[in-house]
DNA sequence: TTGAAAGCGCTAACAA
DNA sequence: TTGTTAGCGCTTTCAA
């Protein structure tokens, strides 16, 4: 019989299995774009974990668009997902998903009101950039701006709060005009920091001194600042500095090699599923993982290398 | 009822109905990575498209390691796809996948003997290497060195060959002491540059001039490169002109910005949609396409901008 | 037009 | 231990 089977070429049906069991030994993952080089590691290494672990994982992209969330939710919710991972960036973590039930779910970010029975794992990203910000300060920036995301998400916010946190302890400057916030990409790194250091972007002259260093909160925001910087004449690390966040492999071979703070996709990805499958297999109780702490990976475009 | 329906916020249950009608309306693809901007690209490109289309699409990164891809297709399979995308590096395409039987399945790289009745979309990677290398011709330059994938994908073997193409079109060198390859990766290319560029790396004095450009198969090794140019004290392009393939978004915003193949994921993805959806919904026949083209966008790495 | 019934392929419970 | 059966929730067919 067993030769027969092989011989046939046998596969049992996932979906008749699945339908009887009532679980499908998979997980979904709700991902903004995989286009950020931090995202994209993010994806892989949850991916593996869970693949390694026995699960299917099924990503979408949600394009930080709300009805694509919305109907990815419920397309996974269909098809009986075990567990639903929200990456950083969706929003449905901070507001209920409509038919959420008693999906299991876990949130890679600050969770808000309206989901209970979530677990999550949260990255400090106050603390982090904050402490990105007292590196710079370490070198003896008193003016440093800040290049963020545009999209409201809860790590955006937490970003752009620990910048300031960091200035406000010093008593310096953490105003509006320091702050430049666009896409998460080359192009919006580009634009924004051309808008904060180019003498026609902002009036310097009339506003006071302008940045000797930046805070750029993603990799492929750095790119482009770099890339901005190197436009306007302006050399990194000795005329602006700049530290940025995610920590990505490629940081290492930009022109300056980039002084970022990595997240430990890995030890995301396996927290996650340790939770997770608890919960799936054991039905643990739901968990939160607070107070996650990145690692500052020293480059030279902080100034590290000077001298 | 209907009020019933919508207040208890029932949903049918996918797996029930894929049970019953034999399809599941989701397609399956398989990648070997999401990390080079160029294939996340293409990814998310077939993820929007087959969405927008109605379908659920299932990824795997298979890490160009075969057990993976076998294990991941097997599963897709279990999982009763309607089709799966075989993305350029996944082996499979090359060789019969075990358990494929009457799988639709479409290929977006030449396909090998095995694999019959297989839809597939061909990029003419080595008309598009040729072409590059004849831009950076035009430029003046004569020894141009290769950076390529170590990885022996048809992809990779055909812009080798068309590199070859054209140097030997024109008689120039285009011996393998002009060839380093490595990983697809920042520091895949930085290693091959150093290799290939250094002083101590090859003795040029010995073998002849040192290559005075490059064409780089891939943008993420292209990063690579340009940083080893910088630290080897080589200015891009006056000592060094590169042209890179992939035409990503970030290619843009290096230093100097790219020139670079681009390959349009976007129209392969609609046709990969097109193709597919015939096939799984009129029984369509097979298609292939191939002789796809890219289209050169100029950056100043290859010496265009020069004044 | 509306309703009842059969069955997709599997697993878990039960009977032998 | 081994074999049999009921039923997961849907869709399709057929009868009323």
């Amino acid at each position: 019989v067993e030769e027969a089977v092989a011989k046939l070429g046998y596969r049992p049906n996932a979906f008749a299995s699945a339908l009887r069991r009532g679980s499908s030994r998979s997980i979904g993952l709700l991902i903004p774009s995989q286009r950020s080089g931090h995202l994209a590691e993010l994806a892989e290494a949850i991916e593996q974990v869970f693949t390694a672990r026995g699960y299917l994982v099924i990503t979408g992209s949600t394009q930080h668009d709300r009805m694509r969330e919305e109907r990815l939710f419920q397309s996974l919710v269909d098809r009986r997902v075990d567990a639903i991972v929200l990456a950083p960036g969706v929003s449905l973590a901070t507001s209920p998903a409509p038919g959420a039930r008693d999906q299991l779910i876990l949130a890679l970010e600050a969770i808000g009101a309206g989901h209970r029975d979530v677990s999550s794992i949260q990255v400090d990203e106050r603390s982090d950039a904050a402490f990105a910000v007292q590196h710079l300060q370490g070198h003896g920036h008193q003016v440093i701006g800040c290049v963020a995301n545009s999209r409201h998400t809860p790590a955006d916010g937490l970003r752009i709060a620990g910048w300031r946190d960091a200035l406000e302890a010093v008593g310096a400057r953490a105003g509006g005009e320091l702050l430049a916030m666009g896409d998460t990409s080359a192009e919006g790194g580009y634009v924004s920091t051309q808008a904060l250091l180019s003498p026609h972007g902002r009036p310097w002259a009339v506003r006071g001194e302008s940045p000797s260093a930046l805070l750029v909160t993603s990799d492929v925001q750095a790119l482009g600042s770099l890339s901005a910087c190197h436009e306007l004449g302006l050399s990194v690390p000795d005329d602006i500095a700049i530290v940025s966040m995610g920590g990505t492999a490629s940081a290492s071979y930009t022109i300056p090699p980039l002084t970022t703070l990595r997240q430990d996709v890995r030890w995301i990805a396996t927290r996650s599923a340790d939770v997770l499958i608890d919960q799936i297999e054991n039905e643990g109780k739901p968990r939160s993982i607070t107070g996650v702490r990145g690692n500052l990976v020293i480059g030279s475009s902080c100034g590290c290398d000077a001298g």
